[in-house]
DNA sequence: GACCTAAATGTTATAACATAACATTTGTTC
DNA sequence: GAACAAATGTTATGTTATAACATTTAGGTC
């Protein structure tokens, strides 16, 4: 049986190297507003996890940095996901024990996380209404949120089209 | 310095064991409709999960599990763990890796978790309007969703009165 | 009760995720 | 160029979770 292509999951589907070029691109624009070092490592980890829309784990994204720094150790991973999730240039997928890149262009960092099971790429979304009634019910449950976490698992829009198009394929 | 007290904290603000109690009772009579066997061990864990309104991690369990079972091991926490969450009876906490006792009576499994910072409790709550406009921008999104996350951090109604009290607490 | 089967548990090992602690280098400011 | 802070290097270890296979237990059938 062969493996079935997934054509809308395939980079083609969009300019993805818009999608880098912009984000470094922000990125680079706001640490310097900021006055903060987006230093070589931190911008080739940037740079890696824009790979994809995919959620990458961070023992992944070692991999992808060895070739670039052989001598790179977790640790080297993992102080430049706290940079850039302290920049809010990076999500947590808690869901996941894994990250992405954020695509908040309003710098509001509150956002659902949609969780393709399929091709496993994550939309992030800032739904006006949902939030406001969440920060409703949390103001009547006396609750201060210092952060909020919303992550959904499913199938998107493409892969369920994709799937009324072939039937057979599995989920 | 004297460790401040909370008394808010400690299980007397309310009669703990009639939560653990009602839980236990609901669980084994939901295992028993179901037709699925609440075993010595996962009632154990889940009485165990029930100690408290905070999260609890499985190594934590594993370490309360030792004394009535002595020859538990990871697996044996995990696989009890797994039992509960598939029956509804244990939820985990996704930004926490640690699992809390599932409240929701009317066995409606989306909820949001309210964590406190300070005291660490979590609370569940099942706010009619947030899913429903949750649902609403999922539909909007082409989502099909199977499993929805709603984790907020912050500080809860009763540790926020209690540092009205004490303005000298940190955080 | 003997037998069968599926479910549950036991056991060993290891995979996967993340941080602590301290040394060294680099970049900035004076 | 001395002093300091920020970033990175390095080693080790802590924490969370699962794989794989053996054994025991519970329930049904004859």
């Amino acid at each position: 049986m062969a493996k079935p292509t997934h054509p809308q999951h395939s980079p083609t589907h969009h300019d993805h190297q818009q999608c880098v070029d912009n984000a470094l691109a922000t990125a680079e624009q706001l640490c310097a507003q900021r006055g903060v070092q987006l230093t070589a490592i931190r911008h080739q980890v940037l740079e890696l996890i824009w790979q994809s829309h995919k959620a990458v784990k961070a023992y992944e994204l070692l991999d992808r940095f060895k070739p670039i720094n052989s001598t790179a150790k977790p640790t080297t991973i993992y102080r430049a996901l706290d940079f850039l999730m302290a920049q809010g240039l990076v999500h947590r997928v808690e869901s996941l024990n894994a990250f992405i890149g954020c695509r908040c262009s309003n710098h509001n960092h509150e956002q659902l996380l949609l969780i393709c099971k399929r091709c496993q790429e994550v939309e992030e979304r800032t739904p006006e209404k949902v939030l406001t009634e969440l920060s409703y019910e949390l103001t009547q449950a006396g609750f201060t949120a210092h952060s909020k976490s919303i992550e959904i698992h499913g199938i998107c829009r493409r892969c369920s089209e994709q799937a009324v198009l072939l039937p057979s394929q599995p989920n």
